[in-house]
DNA sequence: CTAGAAGTTGGAGCGCGCTCGAACGCAAGC
DNA sequence: GCTTGCGTTCGAGCGCGCTCCAACTTCTAG
């Protein structure tokens, strides 16, 4: 049996982690992390001199980050114009505030609806259980 | 100028309603319309002698129900299988009634990590802002 | 040094939920 | 009866967000 383990020289020794184990903490796959990379959501992943991505602990902050953002229903191509903002630093945050205000209000307005609509399938299952109740 | 807004015939005088004022009402598209009613997510929708669709108040409730299960993020498979369960009649009642309460209790779920979700935007929005103050 | 696991790139492919185009049929006001 | 627009079917196409493949390189335990 070979030894993989994630053990000190990817883990502990300079708190840089390979892409294996990104995916298995974000729960995001490796080709999605290189995707994001590629799409510009995500950038200055340091490599090795090999080449070999090694994600710092700055890298798994923004992409906890981006992860709320797509978990509340923020398109890639808004993910992108934010990123892109974030590049060009200080001077955007204004930009960047109003961004996030906006989607928030958005998820606010988002689950609003989720519960309206919970309410009246509420009914409708106790419509159900109604019906149930007088079959038997 | 041709008169075509929907008048006596085609809202009021039958009460059966066709596509394109089906379509304005849900908000869905005519192909959308059509979409579903081939996937098998409605059926029965009455025909003039000529082929042409007629939705009666019977179908709307359908759909207004569909829309409810879209907008709290059932899929369209899952749908189906609800629709199908449907055909089936009432033998299938307690099916459909457990399908509900799952979906309503995964909708639960979503609600409350879009809730939580928003908090910790809140947070980043919060740290934004005091970054503008800091600015200034 | 070597074997085998893990990583790299570029590009094709996929599943979902529509959306559109072509070619044709029906319906209603003049 | 004719025109004009609404409707029909079938099938292809699309945008999104990944996902997979091939061919190759790098890394690491033994």
């Amino acid at each position: 049996m070979t030894m993989t383990s994630p053990s000190a020289s990817a883990l502990v020794e300079d708190e840089t982690l390979p892409i294996a184990e990104v995916a298995r903490r974000t729960g995001l796959s490796a080709d999605t992390l290189r995707y994001y990379e590629k799409a510009g959501l995500i950038d200055s992943v340091r490599r090795t001199a090999g080449g070999v991505r090694r994600y710092a602990a700055g890298d798994m902050d923004w992409l906890a980050f981006l992860l709320r953002l797509r978990d509340t229903g923020m398109s890639i191509a808004d993910m992108q114009r934010f990123a892109e903002q974030r590049r060009e630093g200080d001077a955007s945050v204004a930009e960047r505030l109003a961004l996030l205000r906006e989607h928030r209000d958005c998820v606010d307005r988002r689950i609003r609806s989720l519960r309206e609509n919970n309410r009246a399938l509420d009914n409708k299952i106790a419509h159900y259980e109604e019906l149930l109740e007088g079959e038997r």
